[in-house]
RNA sequence: GGGCCAGUAGCCUAGCCUGGAAGGGCGGCAGCCUUCUAAGCUGUAAGUCGCGGGUUCAAAUCCCGCCUGGCCCGCCA
């Protein structure tokens, strides 16, 4: 049986013998056994009884197949069997869940560098989007790209008055930006320039379009080097642009059927926070949430999702409760959700680009591989495709660690390569891996485990469940939480054991190997060949 | 001013949903390469779980107040 299925029927089971609801029954997983509860505690109190005695006999009651299960210290602990173990190991797929899903991320803004500030959304999205593949949901990844709004007004503006012969690649767009709000001090008439420029394009100005045509050419080529660089699935594209027109008729829609009023010249749709949801400005453009309400629109039209997942940072959380409240007011029914993330920032505070105070994502991913490279060639093991694979899994398994929600500062620390990094979980598998090649493949293990032996197979086993987990609270930091336990394990046991010549260790190293392969591939780190 | 999030050893971090047994990493100190890769492993020191109250047999976890930091609060995205 499966370990999540020994879960439930040890739930089931419980709440049979103590006459309690199944879903008030809860496990914590790998911390003393494979899962415990301290139900029998709470259920104690209950009939004025010591916890102990009523652990112990709980525990000898219960049976279920392929558990071991042991009171201890009032605790009820599972431990699954030799022979459960077994038939778990290998088995990371068939879920079986079912459903739609539309994960939202990435979305980069044209004409401007990807920042270290997009690679969150962008590793965390590609990285839910697996685990949900994973768990068996159809999944489809959309880039709501940045392309539209009053900002490319007044970039069009910079290009017009000082960008004369210069090549549109997105740094020199990106100075001229800095410019513009430079400038804007001393002249405030640009804004209002900015805006102009900006109606003219909502408005299918031939120049504007042409220029701003060029500015999404050139980024689109800058995206596509990034993505490829860090083994991101091809997405579909949900481009702002591509719902300007239907935003606008939208909103016409809504302000017919009464969803949205006018509020001060401005269009809106009332909300129960104390701000409404904006719409259309009073100069008649629209802004961006009207064009993610048709977007979100058209998803739903197009794919008929059972649910959306918006991988956005924490700081548009208000943007989305806004937006959702709009949504539903509108008629959509299904289940969206704000992925919210921590935002990074520098040591000096909040990273602006209009102040030009970013990192590029591109510098950190050469720092990250150069200084991988510099230690392989200390070693005199060099390999390009091997370096690139560590700096970048250094940079995103750092990331993706952490829990999604709390904020990073961003400091070179994130290249590190010892301890809890991304290069340790790639140094256990190429171990792992290594080994494997020079030993080859047993067909099957030993009988009689030895504890070291078995507290290697609870760790791989526990990969099921990190999985489940993940997709049910969104989290892929637990899949990561998976890896390190499970290549420490792993280190632990080949710097003890010698593995050479007994079958129940090479076929366990086997176990590792695949499962951290999976477990990897969720995370996007790859095994390298040599490190 | 209002709202949301966070505060766990010198530094970083897990645990908080579902109360019961504070885990890990970096750095420090002391060790381990003639046997499958030392980006590894072992041992050790280091904690008023921000502060104060409450609920409870039991609070890092739940509730209230406060402090500190971050973010958000219609014509930007």
């Amino acid at each position: 049986m499966l370990i999540e299925e020994l879960v439930e029927k040890t739930r089931e089971a419980l709440a049979k013998e103590l006459d309690l609801p199944k879903n008030t029954i809860f496990f914590d997983f790998g911390k003393f056994a494979d899962f415990s509860t301290m139900i029998t505690i709470k259920y104690a109190k209950k009939l004025g009884k010591p916890p102990k005695d009523m652990a112990e006999s709980v525990a000898t009651k219960l049976k279920v197949a392929g558990l071991d299960i042991r009171a201890e210290n009032g605790f009820l602990n599972c431990y699954l069997t030799e022979a459960a173990l077994q038939e778990n190991l290998g088995k990371f797929s068939n879920f079986n869940q079912r459903g739609k899903v539309i994960v939202e991320y990435s979305s980069p803004n044209i004409a401007k560098p990807f920042s270290v500030g997009h690679l969150r959304s962008t590793i965390i999205g590609e990285s839910l989007k697996r685990i949900f593949e994973e768990l068996g949901w159809k999944v489809t990844g959309m880039n709501f790209i940045g392309d539209w709004g009053t900002q490319f007004g007044k970039l069009i503006t910079a290009y017009k008055l000082w960008g004369e012969g210069l090549e549109p690649t997105v740094k020199n767009l990106l100075s001229l930006y800095v410019k513009f709000h430079k400038e804007v001090e001393n002249n405030p008439e640009l804004e209002a320039m900015g805006r102009e420029w900006f109606k003219k394009l909502e408005g299918g100005d031939k120049e504007a379009l042409k220029i701003w045509e060029t500015f999404r050419k050139n980024s689109f080529s800058e995206f596509e080097k990034i993505y490829k660089r860090l083994g991101i699935s091809k997405l579909e594209d949900g481009s702002e642009s591509l719902f300007v027109k239907g935003a606008l008729e939208l909103v016409d829609e809504l302000r017919k059927k009464g969803i949205a009023i006018e509020d001060d010249g401005a269009l809106v749709i009332p909300t129960s926070k104390d701000i409404p949801l904006l719409l259309r400005k009073s100069d008649g453009t629209t802004i961006y949430a009207a064009r993610d309400m048709m977007s979100a629109i058209w998803r739903t039209k197009q794919f008929k999702p059972d649910l959306l997942l918006y991988v956005v940072g924490n700081d548009q959380k208000l943007h989305f409760e806004l937006l959702f409240e709009g949504l539903k007011k509108y008629g959509l029914t299904g289940e969206m959700e704000h992925i919210g993330f921590g935002m990074i920032r520098l040591p000096e505070g909040k990273m602006s680009t209009r102040r030009g105070r970013v990192i590029f994502l591109e510098d950190v991913l050469n720092e990250a591989v150069s200084r991988v490279a510099k230690t392989m060639k200390d070693r005199d093991a060099y390999s390009e495709s091997d370096a690139e694979k560590i700096g970048i899994g250094a940079v995103k398994f750092t990331d993706l660690r952490t829990t999604r929600t709390r904020d990073v500062v961003f400091t070179w620390d994130m290249l590190k390569t010892e301890g809890e990094t991304g290069p340790y979980v790639q140094y256990a598998a190429v171990r792992a891996k290594r080994v494997l090649e020079k030993f080859g493949k047993v067909s099957a293990p030993g009988k009689k485990w030895q504890t070291a032996e078995l507290k290697l197979a609870r760790k791989i086993v526990a990969i099921r469940l990190a999985i489940l987990e993940a997709g049910r609270q969104r989290r892929p930091d637990l899949v990561a939480r998976w890896l390190l336990d499970s290549a420490k394990a792993f280190n632990d046991f080949y710097e003890k054991n010698r593995i050479e010549g007994y079958p129940t260790r090479q076929w366990l190293t086997e176990q590792f190997y695949t499962a951290m392969e999976r477990g990897m591939y969720l995370l996007g780190l790859e095994i390298p060949n040599q490190m």
